[in-house]
DNA sequence: ACCACAACCTGGCCGC
DNA sequence: TGCGGCCAGGTTGTGG
């Protein structure tokens, strides 16, 4: 589910929870959420070790732990971290538990179990194929057009591709294309410079104002308050089948592409 | 190298 | 009420 404005909306939360604290002991409910190594050992590695800080990366959460090392953490489609100022019993989705040392508890939730942490010292390992970071100054336009020019893969297959742009999912490649007005079974090699342009500006102007509505929540996403997000009161698209385009009134329509569901304006995308 | 698709999981919803 | 089928915001591995 997160993208990412949600985890950077995660990240933003948990930093001043979080930072200078020592991880007291960490318990695995679901042992596969560790990703690198068994579960015990990942454990073990981690107690003791100080949060000295919160990144992000894509759709990554990396925090950075003293003696050197690093957590990293992937909420895939339903994982949330929340954070209590005391003991509290785990939930039927609680994977996995953290204790710091002023007595709270970061729990990780997830109700498919697809969620990730890796432990590890070099952050490549994990994170090295990423692509560019989609508000980032080295994120240009020309870049953008390289990365798309020997594609024939539909647009919204590209967007979703990590390694083109690191961050963006299924509800933000939708909202992108429509204020793109590009049908999102173009090929990426069909984009002319122009198109490329607006879909550069619209993938930065959505993801900036989901960051500032603090993300999406439809089901499962919550903040470390449990707070939801805001953003899918603003959404032009997505889930909105039959709905008429805020531009044209036309019902918006949804296809698969690449097995994932899309949903766009068949009249202002082209 | 690129692309399509199954697999990983649980639970909600819809129709019968 | 119960059951089958479909749906879900992500990523990886496999095979063409």
């Amino acid at each position: 589910m997160p993208e990412m404005p949600e985890v950077e909306t995660i990240r933003r939360d948990l930093c001043a929870p979080l930072l200078g604290r020592t991880i007291e002991r960490v318990t695995f409910l679901w042992p596969r959420t560790a990703a690198n190594m068994p579960s015990e050992e990942m454990a073990a590695r981690l107690q003791g070790r100080k949060v000295v800080a919160l990144r992000r990366r894509g759709k990554y959460l990396i925090i950075d732990l003293d003696p050197a090392c690093h957590l990293i953490i992937h909420l895939r489609m339903t994982g949330r971290l929340h954070l209590y100022p005391g003991r509290t019993p785990a939930q039927k989705h609680t994977r996995v538990i953290t204790e710091l040392d002023n007595g709270a508890e970061l729990h990780f939730w997830d109700q498919r179990k697809f969620g990730r942490f890796y432990c590890v010292e070099d952050e490549n390992e994990v994170v090295g194929k990423l692509g560019p970071e989609p508000l980032a100054d080295d994120w240009t336009v020309e870049a953008f057009k390289e990365a798309l020019n020997k594609r024939r893969a539909p647009i919204k297959s590209l967007l979703l591709n990590q390694q083109i742009v690191a961050g963006i999912g299924n509800i933000y490649a939708d909202e992108a294309l429509f204020f793109a007005g590009i049908h999102p079974l173009r090929p990426g090699n069909s984009l002319n410079d122009d198109e490329v342009w607006h879909l550069h500006q619209a993938i930065r102007y959505v993801l900036r104002e989901a960051l500032k509505a603090q993300g999406s929540t439809f089901s499962t996403y919550r903040r470390p308050g449990e707070e939801t997000g805001a953003y899918q009161l603003q959404h032009q698209v997505f889930r909105r089948t039959g709905k008429p385009c805020p531009v044209c009134r036309t019902p918006i329509e949804r296809i698969k592409v690449g097995g994932r569901s899309t949903h766009f304006c068949p009249r202002c995308q082209v």
